[in-house]
DNA sequence: GTTCCGATTTTCT
DNA sequence: GAAAATCGGAACA
């Protein structure tokens, strides 16, 4: 119920990233299904955003995704981190949302799990899914789910959720060259949220 | 083959 | 706050 369709992705990406906040993330895996409240997303565009993986405009094996249909699920690597992208705009026009942070509601034992694989100190319940890169662990989201598409045969897919009081936007974190714009999105206050504080970039294109 | 890099995370001071 | 650790893909030779 409440399953946000490809219509929903099929737009522009800082206007998806911004009401994505708020949304639930699903994921069935292993009998259990995980959720998280979706609390921070960033935007990307295609060939003119200096930050994209397809800023180049050159298709390869790891940024073909992004042309996909809108839903289409992006999973690639940085910094051996799987971060995962949903795909937005019509195919054949390159733009996507990143989730950066999600707040777990419930299987707090297995996303505990999944997260100490890689760092056994992790306790904390804020420290789960407090970025891009930690969601994924938590949430056993790999490379297999790239070019897949969200839905429930896949395993993972979003739902509509309750929009968030107020968001804050801020510049894309980490980005060598970022776009004037803030295309970064948050909860306001949210305490899952991966840097609270306002980030400044590194370099502006 | 080798080198270099990044939309990060973790650990150290 | 700063620095190290991490690894798959691209670019070069």
């Amino acid at each position: 119920m409440g399953l946000l369709a490809k219509a929903f992705f099929d737009r522009d990406p800082a206007v998806v990233a911004r009401e994505l906040l708020g949304a639930t993330l699903v994921r069935q895996w292993r009998e259990r299904r995980l959720r998280g409240r979706i609390v921070e997303t960033e935007a990307y565009y295609g060939t003119d955003d200096p930050a994209s993986r397809a800023f180049s405009g050159k298709v390869t094996a790891l940024n073909a995704a992004m042309w996909e249909a809108p839903g289409t699920i992006m999973v690639y690597m940085v910094h051996a981190n799987w971060l995962f992208n949903i795909v937005t705009q019509p195919r054949g026009v390159s733009s996507a949302v990143l989730i950066r942070a999600v707040e777990p509601l419930d299987n707090f034992d297995l996303l505990l799990t999944e997260r100490r694989k890689r760092n056994p100190a992790v306790a904390a319940r804020r420290d789960l899914c407090n970025g891009p890169g930690k969601f994924t662990q938590a949430f056993a989201i790999g490379r297999e789910l790239n070019l897949q598409s969200l839905s429930k045969s896949t395993g993972i897919w979003v739902e509509r959720g309750s929009a968030p009081q107020d968001v804050t936007e801020s510049h894309r974190v980490g980005v060598t060259r970022d776009l004037r714009r803030k295309l970064r999105y948050y909860v306001s206050g949210n305490s899952f949220v991966s840097k609270p504080a306002t980030v400044t970039p590194k370099g502006f294109a």
